[in-house]
This record gives C-alpha cells, structure tokens and sequence, in this order.
DNA sequence: CGACTGACTCGAT
DNA sequence: TATCGAGCCAGTC
C-alpha cells in the first residue's frame, strides 16, 4: 500500500483515526478481527500499535465493539478481563490457552 | 535528542 | 501453535 517512509502528518493522523472507527464500527457480532488487518485496511499496514493506541486512548472508542479487536495470535487485550466476557456472549469460542479461535471468528473483510 | 514503552507483527525454529 | 528476536512507530519523559 505505502512504500516511502510511514510517517503520518496530523491530517492524516485524523484520517486514520476515523478509518479505524468506521471499520471497528463494522465487524459483526461473533467475529474479531486484528490491529493490523484494521491498519491495513485504513492504508497504513505497519500500524497496528497505533491502531491499539487509538481504541485504548481516543476518548469515542467505549461505543464501538471494540472487544471484538485482538492481536493476531488471539490474545485479548491485557488487563481488561471484560473482553472475553462480552466475546463468549456473542458465540466467540476460546481455546484452552485463553485464545480467541481464530480460525472460527476471524473477520476477513470481504471485498464483494 | 535519546531511551523506553506498548490493546502489534512476522519470520525462524 | 509456542517461543524468540527484530522491526515497527507515536508518545512520554
């Protein structure tokens, strides 16, 4: 998607943030998806700490499913217990290592 | 300016 | 998958 250098200017920055809103805002009940799929598809692939930051950070966030964003291995976010809570109520399944299975929920953002 | 810190990811093993 | 290590980048101090 990018090949110069990641930087981002404050409009862009603002761009992001928004981008990663809207996507949050539509995955679906009983799936998850991942911070870098999310900063992937808002254009800016070698963010995904950013995208955390922003849904930790960014006052807004509490109203998007944002339990539904784990890191690639499955891990949910640390210290914030409620989130597998709130993932088991929507028919997410966990394996034994405390995993999302990601195999079984993973988000794919479907082009058609 | 440099060092450190993450709601991260990827490749190698 | 699990573990490691290196790369990553905005924030904070």
């Amino acid at each position: 998607m990018r090949e110069y250098p990641n930087t981002m200017t404050p409009d862009e920055a603002r761009t992001f943030r928004e981008a990663v809103f809207d996507i949050v805002a539509q995955i679906p009940r009983g799936r998850v998806t991942t911070y870098g799929i999310i900063a992937a598809w808002a254009g800016w692939p070698s963010h995904a700490r950013m995208v955390g930051r922003t849904l930790r950070y960014t006052p807004g966030a509490e109203q998007l499913p944002c339990h539904r964003v784990v890191n690639m291995a499955g891990r949910t976010a640390p210290g914030w217990s409620a989130q597998r809570t709130l993932l088991e109520r929507e028919g997410v399944t966990f394996k034994s290592n405390g995993h999302v299975d990601m195999s079984r929920h993973l988000w794919v953002i479907n082009m058609f």
